[in-house]
RNA sequence: GCCCAAGUAGCUCAGUCGGUAGAGCACAUCCUUGGUAAGGAUGAGGUCACCGGUUCAAAUCCGGUCUUGGGCUCCA
């Protein structure tokens, strides 16, 4: 009989019998985590925590507090979902039940979509089969017998996955209680180890995501080992709810969408515009500064403009029906690129004057269908901060690399903590060579790699002309969405018989990149609101200071501040209505104004302000001209919080 | 586009069994002049999303349209 010799995460080894399996090695360790054990990695590998361990190996018993934890603890849990389904709803078919970043889902195709009372009743019956603590089990079985089974049973869902996704000849089923259920596993010991969990939605999903094939219905959930979780989770979306832009939007009146006006359309209020305003200033002051030409384009062309731009042929699914002008048709934009395509072959241009940046804030309309329409983040007409570069083939890695850069530059002036970052290849609609495509794809890998910043590859999700580098953020509820773009276009070029004279007196071929580094500005705007949280820098604040008058016997005074401030470069109000300190206060804290400039008899006599700051009170007295020389620096500085200290 | 839910005052929301609509906040006027998150009184404010149907009678029941919200590739 031979021994299995065990490596912790510590690097302490520990030698057991043969047989031997992860909840033993718990056991062994604490009585505590052969409690919180869920599953345990073996050489990498996760496994159930019953499966004996066959050979030496590094071993990690996971508890709920890890990744892989989670995710066997949620899929477990999609487990014993469906299980209530299919006993309160035998008609019901099983697709596929996935833990996802929090918690899980699990699709089933009925009859008859699922209402809220629907959901109450299979929310107690999977109490009930939690309170069984039924015991999962693992078999292996071939994959031959398993497609008969599922043949027989009319499971579609799980034939179809067998025939083209799951080839192995030996397959695993897990089964507990009365319920079982193809699955690769691992699962949790029994079902009693979930202490707390809610269905939060139910909505339609198509069959793989493909809206030709059936809609089933999906159903999403959350669980956890411990109840307080529970109510964790719960706060931390309401919260989030708080910090959604569409919320904080309506509050602070920063814009405005209406059914009068269109869906998709955005009104920016004054508060909004002015918090444009600035990002926009900002945005051409940096781009100036950094070899970018700025230029403007109109918003309607010539049909014909996008039919040799590929647009008509690739693009029509997200474009509005031309508009008739005198004979001509005319195309309302959702791209900016072939306006500065036009301008480029406007004159030659010498291999000297590469590569080229020309820069517009220029707005498009397109077509996106209703039910994607979101806030701000998901609109029908917005502003790109859009720019072409034009570059010599021998140039192009150099400009992929100092144009990666400038992007990280301008996302860092807003302070995103992190993003995520994300190749894009050829889509199945794509023009040029697939050669093409390869190559420009290493391209845009290798500015990646050179900058060393990590990513993820999105098979398919280029753009029809090129491949692309996207940078997306998230938003309060955890979506993320792209704002950065770069990307690659050798196609654009040849279509148009882009040229420039190089330094051998031949005509070349330029590339091209096309560019958001926002994204759009209606989008960025959303994404900010909500990194914010509403609360916005001083030097984007829509009012930087409000001056509040104990008495109406300081509003004169009070004129006179905001008057010198005001000459000072600085937004600022006065809030001269005849209502106690204690609600002016109320009212300018929920507007989120950084500065409160309280002014009684004591400051009007001695030119002081008595200044309170958003969130954090009462910062004591201060003289008029110091506050506006701290306020001006933070304002320079663009520092991301007000601190007077 | 598809599935589900919702749409009532500027905002947040009540509105029972079908009997012509209500609160709080905000707003206006007046009183109050108060030192760090809501002082008081009075008033104005509505095509109950829109169109059609049932009914003596519709915010309410039925149908349609529009809009909003959640979701629609994360191999078992």
């Amino acid at each position: 009989m031979s021994n299995v010799n065990i490596t912790l995460p510590d690097g302490s080894s520990k030698v057991y019998p043969q047989g031997t399996t992860g909840l033993d090695i718990a056991k062994s360790i604490s009585s505590r985590l052969a409690k919180e054990a869920i599953a345990v990695k073996v050489g990498g590998k996760i496994r159930d925590l019953n499966a004996e361990i066959d050979g030496d190996a590094p071993v990690e018993i996971l508890t709920f507090d890890t990744p892989e934890g989670k995710q066997v603890f949620w899929h477990s849990s999609a487990h014993i979902m469906a299980q209530a389904v299919t006993e309160l709803f035998p008609e019901a078919k099983l697709a596929i039940g996935p833990p996802i970043e929090e918690g899980f889902y699990y699709d089933f195709e009925v009859s008859k979509p699922f209402s809220p009372e629907d959901l109450e009743r299979i929310e107690r019956r999977m109490q009930e089969i939690i309170d069984e603590k039924a015991v999962f089990h693992r078999e292996d079985v071939t994959r031959r017998e398993m497609l008969e089974k599922y043949r027989r049973d009319g499971a579609q869902y799980k034939v179809e996955m067998l025939e083209e996704d799951i080839l192995d000849e030996r397959v695993s089923v897990y089964k507990h209680s009365s319920f079982e259920d193809l699955c690769r596993g691992p699962h949790i010991p029994d079902t009693g180890v979930i202490k707390a969990f809610k269905l939060t939605a139910s909505s339609g999903a198509y069959w793989r995501g493909d809206e030709k094939r059936t809609m089933l219905q999906r159903i999403y959930g959350v669980s956890y080992p411990k109840r307080k979780m529970l109510e964790d989770y719960l706060y931390r979306m309401e919260e989030a709810r708080k910090r959604d832009h569409r919320v904080l939007g309506k509050q602070l009146e920063l814009f405005h969408i209406t059914n009068d006006v269109g869906a998709g359309l955005v009104l920016w209020l004054p508060k909004g515009a002015l918090i444009r305003n600035e990002i926009e200033n900002f945005w051409r002051e940096e781009h100036l500064a950094n070899g970018y030409d700025l230029v403007f384009s109109p918003h309607i062309a010539r049909l014909d403009l996008w039919n040799r731009s590929g647009h008509t042929d690739f693009y029509a699914e997200n474009m509005y029906q031309p508009v008739k002008v005198d004979e001509e048709r005319f195309q309302i934009k959702p791209m900016n690129c072939p306006f500065h395509i036009s301008m480029y072959k406007s004159r030659r241009w010498s291999y000297r004057d590469l590569p080229m940046r020309w820069a517009e804030l220029g707005t498009v309309y397109r077509y996106e269908m209703p039910g994607v329409l979101h806030g701000l983040m998901r609109v029908r007409g917005f502003t790109q901060d859009d720019a072409h570069h034009f570059v010599s083939p021998e140039g192009m890695e150099d400009e992929l690399v100092w144009l990666l850069k400038f992007c990280l530059h301008i996302l860092d002036s807003f302070h995103f903590p992190d993003y995520d970052i994300y190749l894009s290849t050829r889509p199945e609609k794509a023009i040029g060579d697939p050669d093409d495509w390869v190559k420009a794809e290493g391209g845009l890998r290798h500015a990646l790699e050179l900058l060393n910043l990590p990513y993820s590859v999105d098979e398919g999700g280029g753009a029809f002309y090129g491949p692309k580098i996207d940078i997306k953020i998230k938003d309060a509820l955890g979506r993320s969405w792209q704002c950065s773009t770069i990307q690659f276009d050798f196609s654009l070029p040849e279509r148009f018989d882009l040229n420039y004279v190089d330094r051998d007196g031949q005509m070349k071929r330029p590339y091209m990149i096309h560019r958001a580094l926002l994204g759009s500005v209606e989008r960025f705007f959303g994404v900010l609101i909500e990194h914010y949280a509403g609360r916005f820098p001083l030097w984007l604040a829509p009012v930087q200071a409000r001056v509040l008058p104990i008495t109406d016997d300081q509003i004169e005074y009070g004129r006179q501040v905001v008057d010198r401030m005001k000459r000072a470069g600085l937004r600022v109000d006065l809030d001269s209505r005849s209502e106690k300190i204690g609600h002016k206060i109320r009212e300018s804290e929920l507007q989120k104004i950084p500065y409160m400039l309280i002014i009684g008899a004591r400051e009007s006599e001695s030119d002081t302000l008595s200044v309170r700051l958003h969130g954090k009170g009462d910062q004591g007295s201060f003289e008029v001209d110091t506050l506006i020389e701290k306020m001006r620096a933070e304002i320079e500085t663009k520092a991301p919080e007000s601190q007077l200290t």
